[in-house]
DNA sequence: TATTGTTATACTCTATAACTATA
DNA sequence: TATAGTTATAGAGTATAACAATA
């Protein structure tokens, strides 16, 4: 019967569409930022695909590389997950075999991390592939690069003293 | 009996953990962008916290209100979402009672979308909220604030042609 | 009493696949 | 035969709530 499947749609590209007027869009910091995450976040992965790593994941393994025996909250807090995030998280870094669960020194309730030796290796490849991919990206934005880099860097400080100015005390707030 | 709730932890905040070393995390321009991002998204959640409107689906809006009539389809491709994306999102603005979906002119399979009297209302507020928001991120950016629009543009473009440039033409690959 | 990690669950976002009604 | 939208479903990702073991 040949089952005709329908469009395999590869979206996620979010390119600008001819024709279609953005409005205030084009000018606001944030939109601009949002579509950059968006190309950047599609490259990586083109770069990183052999490994099948998110962006995210490539940072936890990073940081683990990095911090031998983190605990996993602490992984958790540096990435901006609750608790049960940094679970699924090592859960999955676990099963794939790039880290394995130690037991803490000095806390029986806590785990500390460690890449496995596989982990090792792999990773230390995934690095490489990744600087090379940053490299390639530099080199492209030319004059461009160091200052968004310092910008970037400037605008997360920014945004975040502003979200965590306690401009009422965030005491739990009630109302 | 007064029941212990755990920790309320207001997650997302992903700000540098003092003692963890982030090694060549600080120095990647994808994970500046990130944190960039994420920082911003959450400020922009506490300026827009009055419409409990997300940035994704203030760009929605925005996109309907410039554009009268637009199609679900355009809409989606405008914003990187695949069909049925684009009709959940549009789904959630016509529940919310910000707009609407009229007969497109022309082809009876298609909608027109359109911003209810309501939404437009609504709207003009909302953007004066982010307008003022985007500049007052601006003006806490000083100097870099120009060149790092001017450098996510320039990203967000060349992220994007490496990701297109037919390297074997992606006529739908099997291998 | 607070913290570390776990389990169970739920909600959001977004994709795939198959369907309809047009074109 | 292709397109616009829909339905149903599944998979990430991440949150909340309650719990056990330990501090």
């Amino acid at each position: 019967m040949d089952v005709k499947t329908d469009s395999p749609d590869p979206e996620g590209l979010m390119l600008p569409v001819p024709g279609v007027d953005y409005g205030p869009l084009d000018g606001l910091l944030g939109y601009a930022l949002r579509r950059a995450q968006n190309a950047l976040y599609l490259d990586f992965y083109r770069a990183a695909a052999e490994w099948d790593v998110s962006p995210q994941r490539f940072a936890a393994l990073v940081l683990i590389s990095r911090n031998p025996g983190l605990r996993q909250g602490l992984l958790g807090q540096a990435m901006g997950l609750h608790r049960s995030g940094a679970l699924r998280l090592t859960d999955w870094l676990t099963v794939q075999g790039w880290a394995e669960r130690h037991d803490a020194p000095g806390d029986a309730r806590a785990w500390g991390l460690h890449l496995t030796a596989t982990g090792k290796r792999r990773l230390a490849k995934l690095e490489a592939a990744v600087a090379e991919h940053d490299r390639a990206l530099l080199a492209a934005l030319g004059e461009h690069g160091p200052a968004l880099k310092a910008g970037l860097d400037r605008l997360a400080w920014v945004a975040t003293a502003q979200s965590t100015t306690p401009q009422n005390k965030p005491r739990r707030q009630k109302s």
